[in-house]
DNA sequence: TAAAAATACTCCATAGGTATTTTAT
DNA sequence: ATAAAATACCTATGGAGTATTTTTA
């Protein structure tokens, strides 16, 4: 399970929409699909739902967001000082 | 910065010896070595050194082993519950 | 001289891209 | 007819291995 994958996760997440959060990352949307499927194979459990056209999240997937919000906040504290 | 990596770095930290934690982690040392070198870049500061024939943490060594401590184990809870 | 880490390569898995198809409004 | 997601396929980067060379107690 890798940040980055994580990272994607939360974006699609917060926004409920793969495509505009594939612009937001700055990377194509199948390569967008393409992690998050791999995630929902390394956890073993799906995470987004087709709704409509767009996405939701499903129980885990609401849960994921959650804890990513306070996880992800500590990871971005490691690096050390940037520059002013 | 990938989790993975902090997972290796956060090994070495505690056993302060890179080939040891190599074993650990059933990996090969010069992998570990490049994985800890290449985490080094990605934060642009040094977290071992040489001291002796083994090697020493730096201060942000240090202090991101710290971090690593209150951080991976909340990682790790995020999976969802393995069956019984 | 032996134990540990660093360097030099090689290889392969996967992250990411483009093109296209499917799904649903 | 159009917007969004999924699928198919290809490529290139970097994670990991083996072999070897420093380093130092």
């Amino acid at each position: 399970m890798e940040l980055q994958k994580l990272r994607y996760f939360y974006k699609v997440a917060c926004l409920e929409h793969v495509t505009k959060a594939a612009e937001d990352l700055n990377i194509a949307q199948p390569a967008l699909t393409q992690a998050i499927k791999s995630l929902e194979e390394e956890l073993d459990v799906p995470l987004l739902v087709k709704r409509g056209r767009n996405i939701a999240l499903t129980e885990y997937g609401v849960y994921l967001k959650n804890k990513l919000e306070v996880i992800l906040p500590q990871i971005d504290a490691i690096a050390p000082s940037s520059p002013c």
